[in-house]
DNA sequence: CTGTTAGCGCATTCAT
DNA sequence: ATGAATGCGCTAACAG
């Protein structure tokens, strides 16, 4: 044990002449307790500087007071929007966050689950991801769980998730009324529903639109930066003539922004940029980055206030954010 | 007590038909332990898929196999770098990190401590930060700790920086042998060493060079991005005359870089500008920012390392991780 | 080598 | 309203 943290129950139980329930009731509040007990407690707790021990306190409520947060990429400015919404909701509550990392890999993200659940927590928060949807259903039998920014089939009331599909639609739109009908769509991982949806609005944007579909425009990717910048060097390398680009997140608008850099070729002026996330960064490209944004903070908050119910057994209650299109300078007319 | 998790030590021990401690030896390892009931016990833990409750372990060992990390914003590039570094260094170590942030300000920073603190962790690990001294003087005695990114008197032995000085001087030299002569400062919080040495370097150069160092040109900022957009905007205003920008961390850089592309001056070819960090979205400007490289990750990498060995008694090794000036496109010579 | 036992610090039930 | 007693799951002496 460290040399910290001596200080025990039942040393203010002494020193406040009590005994050691009483103290407990007076710090957990259940149960009634004359008024001079209290404060002698109180003043004892005061003057020893006492810290309750989390362990002790665990085993025996069987509450750690703990949520474990799955993240993805400590770095992504996306994601950890999201945990700073997460932060900022459990301020106050008794609760606090435990992250882990899962870097994208599903093995990865299992163990760092595994972890999080031998520390006993009492409700897990899974954001983005690749895991298998059948082991999100394992865990949610296991503990109270809410998955952000993610849609799992089976799991819809337990996702708390935008409209992508929507918002893929509008962002396309945006760009067949600027002109353009050569638009490249940068999709995310195909089994991936987010991706799958945001390549459902681009699609159906082009449909309503009379433009049909090309599927040399169409590349797949991974949400990695790398990703943008392969397919437009790809899709240069082949020929491919287009106009604009939908890349399905910032990062891997970023990714193709630099391709289109190193070849000289202009944004807004030669082609057309649109991202998806809104990432900080994304204002701060030159020219900034027009790009969907997905309020992350305020998804981490509602993410934390809703584990908080799920906790307590309440119902989720449901959950609506609207994604907005940021048009910044970087979207140009066709010439 | 959540539903999971009700497969404890005895039920193995039934199970296998041995003691508690046999099984307890074999799951720790602190006892030679006959072969047939070792792999009895194995065997069982497999079946039952038991999961060690770490509340109690905790409670009986006085350890918590927990390292506490104190990073400052979640979504800062640098730090999640170095975050990422530690959690790569943990990796099977028995420890796992427990991540808090504390946002650049004392009072989260120390209600963040406090919060790992009550979790027993066994180490603690604090990067960069506003926390006065005398407090991290405090901790230290209370706890392995380790400051990261970070000098503070009276606990050099503790810290895991960077030549400071040097590199800001490596930088600005750079700068003169270009032919810059009126370079502007923006340097980080005045109380903050890092600020501080960065800013010695700065002026050595200055002076070995043989510039009369300009006050005018030496701005303070606080390390964020808004920092360095206001003090490009101010001098501007205020008529103040240079050619080249010397910023103390990328964040500010990319302040800067946002105020003189608005007022459409250009990077390099009107005004050049160095940062300082490698933030990752460094490299993903239009051109991307020249500047100092700290490697992160091999930072938190270290800085794992340095922990246990605290923890353990173990001497700490001595560290060095040399920076270098990244010089991209974004630096001219002076027309 | 192995089983028995005594706590770790706290919540909680049971008496009072 | 309050104290005594029990146990959470596990580790670490302590005896064989």
């Amino acid at each position: 044990m460290a040399i910290r943290d001596q200080v025990t129950i039942s040393d203010i139980a002494e020193r406040a002449n009590v005994s050691i329930s009483t103290v407990s009731r007076v710090l957990r509040g259940t149960a009634r307790v004359s008024d001079p007990k209290r404060k002698a407690v109180l003043a004892a707790v005061e003057e020893l500087n006492y810290q309750p021990n989390v362990f002790a306190r665990g085993l025996a409520s069987g509450q750690s007071m703990a949520i474990g947060v799955l993240t993805q990429n400590f770095g992504s400015p996306f994601y950890d929007a999201i945990s700073q919404g997460v932060i900022r909701g459990l301020e106050n509550t008794g609760y606090s966050p435990l992250f882990a990392d899962g870097q994208w890999q599903p093995e990865m993200e299992r163990r760092s689950v595994e972890t999080l659940m031998q520390r006993q927590i009492d409700g897990l928060i899974i954001t983005g991801g690749l895991m298998p949807s059948s082991v999100l259903h394992r865990y949610a039998e296991e503990v109270p769980l809410l998955i952000v920014a993610r849609r799992v089939p089976g799991l819809e009331e337990r996702c708390l998730c935008l409209d992508n599909f929507r918002a893929a639609h509008e962002a396309t739109m945006h760009l067949i009324e600027l002109g353009h009908h050569r638009i490249v769509y940068i999709g995310g991982i195909g089994s991936h529903d987010d991706a799958v949806e945001r390549r459902n609005g681009y699609l159906h944007a082009l449909d309503q639109a009379g433009i049909e579909p090309d599927e040399s425009l169409i590349v797949e990717g991974d949400f990695r930066r790398q990703a943008g910048l392969l397919a437009v060097d790809n899709l240069m390398r082949n020929g491919v003539v287009f106009t604009a680009i939908f890349a399905a997140n910032d990062q891997m608008a970023f990714g193709a922004r630099m391709a289109l850099f190193r070849r000289g070729i202009r944004v807004p002026e030669d082609i057309s940029l649109i991202g998806f996330d809104d990432e900080p960064a994304a204002a701060f490209m030159i020219p900034p980055l027009t790009t969907v944004r997905q309020p992350a903070v305020e998804l981490g908050l509602a993410a934390s206030k809703g584990i908080l119910d799920l906790i307590q057994g309440k119902p989720l209650e449901p959950f609506s954010l609207k994604m907005k299109l940021i048009v910044r300078e970087s979207v140009a007319l066709l010439r």
